[in-house]
DNA sequence: GCATTGTCCAGACACTACGTCTCGTCTAAG
DNA sequence: CTTAGACGAGACGTAGTGTCTGGACAATGC
């Protein structure tokens, strides 16, 4: 579709990308020279294949964003990751969990919840960079994938609150706790409903296909939060 | 293509879930006593089966909330409805369209968008309305069913943006364009832009199962509107 | 060094739902 | 009475599911 597995300046699953085989290529396992890469073994013997792993992880993403999860299939990623069906249910329950895998590790990257320094600024810059993620960034596609394959089974609710939602949320609370604290916010609602009030309208248009409207993000943080110092 | 089917007399799961069937009973057309029901027929000869239609779009509704999207299969309704599979594919394109069908008609009746009266309280008992039906109706629950599923296939985004998200947000942009004439509010953001702050939240906490908040609604409305009489 | 262990690819397997198709039945319209 | 069209029943080929072989292979441990 476009060429090259998509995501021009996507670094991809970050370090790892570089090496991506090309989408109608035979798997990762590119034939090459021979002789220009020796290193490369065919088979990891006891352990478990960590480029089988990126493999399954890459193709994984990579169908989501050119076909849609609908056309997301267990048989499609093996193929296009070049491996095998068992390989696949060995070490994963279900797709669901592969996307699970490339999310956690993709956000932890791109839109690291803000650690130190509580301040207005950083929070601002958070929903900013939040916002850029989950309409933008092919690595969003993911995200808004699984809010919505959450819907649709319960498994996949538990498991997404469990491993994504929850501990990020714990994040962002800590984070306005601290801001609160500090006296650089003074929001109405409590931590958690405040970020779900800044939140959600970012994921709502998100879902709902609309581009950002200007100024939304900055709007909901000088409304929401008035800051003290603002 | 979807010829009819939109229903017209269509009541809603309101008036008729009194007489709604059994969950594991053989469909629609309960045997009756025979006597006490003579007008019952089994077919409506040439013209369109009325019962059958209604049928049909009770028991997708009725599966949907019960074992979820996931399990929902045309089969299933099918068999749920006593009614055979090409019945529902002469008239539905998608399982997708029948939901459509259904959230267009509930929503019309449970949370219609105040078209007189642009006040600041009538837009926040709609709000009011509005988060109580997605979070509470079961019928809310198609609703967030058909969000997440546009999320994964390109035909039910169309549909869904062009039946029910685009009249609706007509209707909510008209109400608030009207109530920011009248004095009533004064939004810092576009109206458009001003929906998705109000509704997001709603709907992102409905998504993540989370309870709403308690007066996050409320704040919502007195942040972002900026009542010039509140 | 040699058997053991566990991963990997390949493909078969029964199962389920898909959407299409044909059949015979039935009823209201003409 | 004829006929058109909806209906129930169910067969059909396709596709993906998740499981289960078999055989090749390499790292580990004795």
């Amino acid at each position: 579709m476009d060429g090259m597995s998509g995501r021009s300046g996507w670094t991809g699953r970050l370090g790892i990308a570089a090496g991506r085989s090309a989408p109608g290529a035979g798997g990762y396992r590119a034939r090459m020279p021979a002789a220009s890469s020796p290193s490369r073994r065919p088979h990891s013997g006891n352990r478990r294949d960590e480029s089988a792993r990126l493999a399954v992880l890459h193709a994984a993403d990579d169908l989501l964003v050119e076909h849609g999860f609908g056309s997301l299939t267990v048989e499609a990623i093996a193929r296009r990751a070049g491996v095998a069906k068992q390989t696949i249910y060995r070490w994963w329950p279900s797709k669901v969990e592969i996307l699970l895998d490339t999310l956690i590790e993709d956000s932890d990257k791109r839109i690291p919840v803000p650690a130190e320094k509580p301040t207005a600024a950083n929070i601002r810059r958070y929903l900013r960079g939040f916002a850029r993620f989950v309409t933008r960034d092919p690595a969003g596609k993911v995200l808004l994938a699984l809010i919505a394959e959450a819907q649709h089974d319960a498994d996949t609710a538990t498991s997404f609150h469990k491993r994504y939602l929850g501990p990020r949320r714990a994040r962002e609370r800590e984070m306005l706790t601290r801001a609160i604290e500090a006296g650089e916010v003074a929001p109405r609602l409590g931590a958690d409903a405040t970020m779900d009030a800044l939140v959600g309208p970012i994921v709502y248009c998100a879902l709902t296909g609309s581009s950002l409207p200007r100024g939304l993000v900055d709007t909901l943080v000088d409304d929401l939060l008035r800051p003290a110092t603002d």
